[in-house]
RNA sequence: GGCGCCGUAGCCAAGUGGUAAGGCAGAGGUCUGCAAAACCUCCAUGCACCGGUUCGAAUCCGGUCGGCGCCUCCA
């Protein structure tokens, strides 16, 4: 059986098979760089980081491309209003550049700290503009785009396919309310591949059209297939990109004869209170923030707890219970012996491991993978308690395996703190100590010191009170 | 106006034709000097509502009500 995903252009969960069998390419729209980032920027780097894991343990190499748009992103709508980046250098005083760096590092910083690794690409439109020019005169050549006053229109109505990706009638897209009207394209529908730069545009380039600087569909058709092929597997992004963005990129990058994904994914919107979180509105959580509050991994085990393509709310009580439940399976995955004295085989947890998989298989299902681990901690718990010491132990190797290795969530963070607090407790225990030897228990002092040999610490007294370490 | 999604216990959240996962919170119990943890038991005769199809529906169809998203920048 193999794994199952559900694919925005078809809608419909599709056998998942790749191009070349054991490779597996995906390109996942990343952010523009301009700002600090929310927790909405959070929810795709942490389903396809767990997807990239997902797949690599099948057996495939996984090339993971997440682009970062530094240029062409503008404030309003697709051909009118500031660039992203050049209004923020005004406001900071910073070289376009800089503003990108910044923001750059700190979008990458964080998603470390949520247990995102880093992607195998990371491009930037910037550093794409021959390729960008290359495609749009691709298109001109095939009859798509026509060139007006400096800049390059897409020209849909030559595109009949326009719309098959969001479930749009081209020709209804005219009545939409909010296309407007500029004079120099042909058809309101007709989106920016190129855009002329007024003398007061920082960004610019030189090109076949005059200077200018390109439109923001263009850099992720160029970007993906120039790093995973004309034809690849995966396309990843948030579900208000369907449009226009993605639908403007397969126009693109099918119009210039390049078979494009084939298979597009979509993460939904987090909510607050039921409200979509959103930018424009201020209504989100900066993740910084959140991050102070509380541990990364609750945000991450937080997000794994809802179907990526279901509304995952951030409300306060939510986070909470995320956090309850993942420290019941830190304590439980703590309390279990690192190695196997006696007792079950590993094999104790094949149907868990099966059904883990299952739920993977099934279109990413997170929630029931952990609702599977919820199980093996409760059964592990109580195997422990029988003294059936192996079973545990199995149960310890199996979080190691999948909640660790596949979801991704850190487990070692709480040994850190398990080492932290040996320290702490030793010492009591040598106060405790150095009391009985105040009032000449000896017996009771000794105790203590032979108690703790039984266990590998080995205390020594010195002149300048006793010293303790571990004998390895 | 067009397209689409959703409505499952106090909260979060799986399940998409075979008789309601899991988590959090809550109640009782075992254990315990008392707690905590752990474990056990309980916690939706019902999945917004009304019809229909079916041997059987939370799941399919129709309708009603409610919430939301996209059609502008957003992940």
């Amino acid at each position: 059986m193999p794994m199952h995903l559900y694919d925005s252009l078809k809608r419909r969960l599709v056998p998942f098979e790749p191009l070349v069998p054991g490779h597996v390419g995906i390109y996942v729209c990343g952010p523009t760089v301009y700002s600090e980032p929310h927790v909405v920027h959070a929810r795709g780097p942490v389903v396809f980081d767990v997807l990239r894991r997902w797949l690599e343990r099948q057996g495939n190499t996984v090339r993971f491309v997440t682009n970062v748009t530094d240029v062409g992103h503008l404030t309003d709508d697709g051909d009118e209003g500031e660039d992203k980046l050049a209004k923020r250098a005004k406001l900071e005083r910073l070289e376009p550049m800089e503003v990108a760096e910044k923001y750059f590092w700190t979008y990458f910083d964080t998603m470390r700290r949520l247990g995102v690794r880093r992607p195998s690409i990371v491009p930037r439109a910037t550093g794409h503009i021959t390729e960008q020019i290359a495609l749009i005169e691709e298109l001109i050549a095939n009859g798509l785009a026509y060139e007006a006053g400096g800049s390059v229109y897409f020209d849909v109505s030559a595109w009949s396919a326009y719309g098959e990706l969001s479930g749009r009638d081209p020709s209804e897209l005219v009545e939409g309310t909010r296309v407007e009207v500029r004079s120099e394209k042909r058809d309101p529908r007709d989106f920016a591949l190129w855009k002329r730069a007024e003398r007061e545009h920082i960004m610019r380039w030189p090109s076949p059209w005059g200077e200018g600087f390109p439109g923001w569909h263009v850099e992720c058709s160029v970007m993906s297939t120039k790093y995973l092929g004309d034809e690849f597997d995966i396309h990843g992004g948030g579900l208000d990109l369907v449009f226009p963005h993605h639908e403007c990129e397969l126009a693109q990058a099918r119009g210039a004869g390049k078979p494009f994904a084939r298979y597009w994914m979509h993460w939904n919107m987090l909510t607050l209170g039921g409200e979509k979180m959103s930018k424009s509105k201020g209504h989100v959580v900066d993740l910084a923030e959140l991050l102070e509050q509380v541990d990364p991994m609750v945000v991450r085990f937080h997000l794994l707890r809802s179907h990526y393509r279901s509304l995952s709310d951030f409300a306060d009580e939510a986070l909470q219970a995320s956090a309850a439940g993942l420290k019941r399976l830190r304590s439980a995955y703590a309390s279990w012996p690192s190695h196997a004295g006696s007792g079950t085989p590993a094999e104790a947890w094949t149907t868990a491991r099966e059904r883990f998989a299952a739920a993977m298989d099934n279109d990413l299902n997170t929630p029931e993978a952990i609702a599977v681990l919820f199980d093996v901690a409760r059964d592990a718990n109580k195997a422990r308690d029988a003294g059936d010491l192996g079973c545990a132990a199995a149960a310890r190797s199996l979080f190691d395996d999948l909640l660790a290795g596949v979801l991704g969530i850190d487990l070692t963070g709480a040994r850190e703190q398990d080492q932290a607090l040996l320290g702490d407790v030793v010492q009591l225990l040598l106060e405790q100590r150095q009391l009985a030897r105040k009032r000449r228990d000896f017996a009771a002092a000794d105790a203590i010191r032979e108690r703790l040999a039984d266990l590998g610490v080995t205390v020594e007294d010195t002149p300048d009170g006793a010293r303790w370490r571990r004998q390895d």
